[in-house]
DNA sequence: AGCCAAGCTGTTAACGATACCAACCAGAAG
DNA sequence: CTTCTGGTTGGTATCGTTAACAGCTTGGCT
């Protein structure tokens, strides 16, 4: 039962060569002559060998390992899958493997999957950083580690970056609330430490100064996690004296649970695209952006680092588009 | 820039002690002296030492790597992130980490990545086996590489496997849809060679025949695979002099592609529960199964067969739910 | 005092592969 | 006939860690 998997000593002894010669046939290196090299071969299929890719990147400590690493908060949430999805694509495209984990946004959880990443040889990292520091990087970092980030910055670690102009996205897209005639605009988001949620709600209380609207506390909801807390959070405005004549969903997830209470008639954008948003009514309007591309750019970035790319860090920002379905266009109180 | 990471030989120095001795420290497994346990730990702190897992593991050969590996179609499909979310729950827990690899639904791809991981001697695999048969797993099991199907089983290969009785949901769901007064009922699936579907399929057409109504089929489209080849069907089948008047959708992604073109009054059935399904007009019966469950048990079983249960293996069967919402209840022509 | 046990630490030899260098062989050239 | 060249092959050391065992203290017991 518990075989033991055959080694290229084995096959040497089968082929009656030396370990080196099955190296060289294995890898198909050198020069190694056609006869031998059929023997080996032969050896090889006979006894079902694999090389053992351990041994073999211990011997080449200073060669890469071939496996990178990829760090999200929740591969469920459809935005990391897409990431997930791409990254290993590109992945399998430069020969890689890859190692996938979730921080579930808990920094403690991130460290150590981190750790035991590191601790395999990875050739490096992709992040959706969690909130906290990522200065417990550095040391990785310093032994070679290369690390990029997607979809969120890190601050306090130089690192490249791959994400898009959140602030400005949800500014623009609360303006646009605000010139359709809503005054009243609620903002659902997990925590501003995370560095998408901060740019967001920035975003979000930007575009109301730029409109002599106060902000209402009341109708600023941070730190809504899950759908259920969304919706909760969304019966809980509406309670409200005063209540929001328009939303705006700080994500995905967020959104799907907004859109089990919020009624027809109160005016939505989603941050995220997703797949029904057109098929709901009204239909939902969304600031979209794209994974994959986010994804593959990252993936590409880090690659490239790893084959030795030692220019200054740098942040690619990628476009978002506001596509309007209905839902952000409904006119509010104020409309003209 | 290039550093390279401290080995042990370099803490012992450090610490002025032997090799032997951070080995016991980092790993705390036998009596060191308080004071020279400290020394150590001081010399790991400052030089940033890192165990290498991957000599670790080169030098514990028959011990565990503590590495998994998962294997999917695609992880953008929400079901399959959801598995893969779990799995990786239940390798944190056990103390491994996870490999994911995708297939696309290509056998060649399949083995190749199968083979990657198999060479970085992973304890066990996870596997949504694409079609085509599975025999080529035989050598990395008879080598002791622990294998667990989700999802799909996968003929040709004796190996645990836990599932949903998809031939008997879909029945019922189909009996159902005749229940309501429908006889002209459509189906889109992905290729029969993929376990699932083929299963479905059967399902499908068992209720048929149980109904004494034959299959046309003009209403069967097999090798479905994406959202506008599923809404392309729908638009053909529609267009028929005699068109259906129900449908069922084989997955959540046919479900979308259909639902972009399908008209209200067509009666119809998904499988897969998905998050909006509730807030589309009409709100969309579905079959539902729990993905989280079935990859939680799928990963015990693979942790348990990795911890030496080597009783015979079997398949699991776990419920699924018919979730009547009103699109699967919409009254066909022979109502009464 | 003498001896043993317990606790701590070090030495050596692997794990399976490859880098590096040396050795071998045939045939060609001098 | 000798020397050289180029193509093939093998020997040895090593990657970083740990298993197995050996050796050294120290203190307790008789």
């Amino acid at each position: 039962m518990a075989a033991t998997r055959p080694t290229m000593k084995d096959v040497a002894a089968e082929a009656g060569v030396s370990t080196m010669t099955v190296s060289r046939v294995v890898n198909g290196d050198s020069a190694v002559a056609p006869r031998t090299a059929a023997r080996v071969e032969a050896a090889v299929r006979k006894l079902g060998y694999q090389r053992d890719d351990v041994a073999r990147q211990l011997r080449r400590t200073h060669q890469l390992s071939q496996i990178i690493g990829l760090l999200v908060d929740d591969v469920t949430d459809p935005f990391m899958a897409a990431v997930a999805s791409a990254a290993e694509d590109v992945a399998r495209q430069r020969g890689s493997i890859m190692l996938i984990g979730s921080s579930r946004a808990d920094p403690r959880r991130e460290r150590e999957v981190i750790a035991a990443f590191t601790a395999r040889r990875v050739d490096g990292l992709i992040l959706t950083p969690a909130a906290g520091s990522h200065r417990f990087l550095r040391p990785a970092q310093a032994q070679g580690t290369k690390i990029v980030c997607v979809d969120r910055a890190a601050p306090g670690l130089d690192v490249d970056a791959v994400v898009v102009d959140n602030f400005g996205a949800v500014r623009a897209a609360v303006a646009q609330l605000v010139t359709h005639g809503h005054r009243r605009i609620g903002y659902l988001g997990d925590t501003p430490k995370i560095w998408t949620f901060g740019e967001r709600r920035r975003g979000y209380l930007a575009a109301l100064r730029a409109a002599g609207i106060a902000a209402d506390p009341a109708l600023v909801r941070d730190g809504v996690r899950t759908g259920p807390e969304a919706a909760a959070a969304v019966t809980g405005m509406l309670a409200l004296p005063d209540p929001p004549t328009a939303l705006l969903a700080g994500n995905e997830l967020l959104a799907f649970g907004a859109l089990t209470t919020a009624p027809g008639d109160l005016a939505f954008v989603a941050f995220d695209d997703f797949a029904l948003a057109a098929r709901l009514t009204p239909p939902v309007t969304v600031i979209a952006q794209d994974p994959v591309a986010l994804a593959t750019s990252a993936a590409h970035l880090l690659f490239a680092r790893i084959h030795g790319d030692v220019s200054p860090p740098r942040t690619v920002v990628m476009p978002t588009r506001l596509i309007r379905r209905g839902s952000g266009e409904l006119p509010g109180p104020f409309a003209a």
